[in-house]
DNA sequence: ACGAGTGTTCGACAGCCGTCGAACAGAGGA
DNA sequence: TCCTCTGTTCGACGGCTGTCGAACACTCGT
């Protein structure tokens, strides 16, 4: 719940989960980003936190890295947070 | 959104938010929260916080100052986000 | 009027964390 | 092989914020 909140209390990382919910699942991958206004050590900080949190699943596909978002898994621990940052517009 | 997040990703604050939920309103008074381990100076920046971000009402009553939750308006602007705070064990 | 209890404000401090650039590692194309 | 692209790791830095104690303001019994 502590590092749930504290993942989703940063702009850029619910920018990240809310792109990534509009698109179809392994389909960005995480230099797919660069409209972020960080540098891409910064973008693979959040990337880690996410993933540590348990809102990302990533998976190699070459030299890049894809990304999915794990919905249910993460609504089944922490019931309508996720719905609530996509609903942020 | 942001304010929200911040404010809740506070532990000493979900523990005030919790324990005001478990109450009926206008019941509990700053000074009564003693058991959390911060000074009374801390707190009451905690519910100054609180009380920005829309989740608590306050009103005095002689020298105390009591407290609210407003849990119908902050549901209605963060849907789920209370419920998830009150579910935390 | 005095003292006790309640809460706020202020300045100061410390730790956390988001940020960056540089260096590194690996994959893949020319 | 070399170069490019992608992503991670590392050390360093800066700002934000939670924390404290002291001082202040106010209410209410005694």
């Amino acid at each position: 719940m502590q590092a749930a909140l504290d993942a989703l209390s940063d702009p850029i990382r619910r920018s990240i989960v809310r792109e990534l919910a509009e698109v179809p699942d392994w389909s960005l991958a995480c230099g797919t980003f660069k409209e972020l206004p960080v540098a891409k050590s910064t973008l693979s900080h959040h990337f880690t936190v996410l993933r540590n949190v348990g809102l990302l699943e990533q998976r190699d596909e070459g030299a890049r890295r894809l990304n999915r978002l794990r919905r249910e898994e993460f609504d089944t621990r922490f019931p309508g947070l996720l719905a609530l940052v996509l609903s942020e517009h």
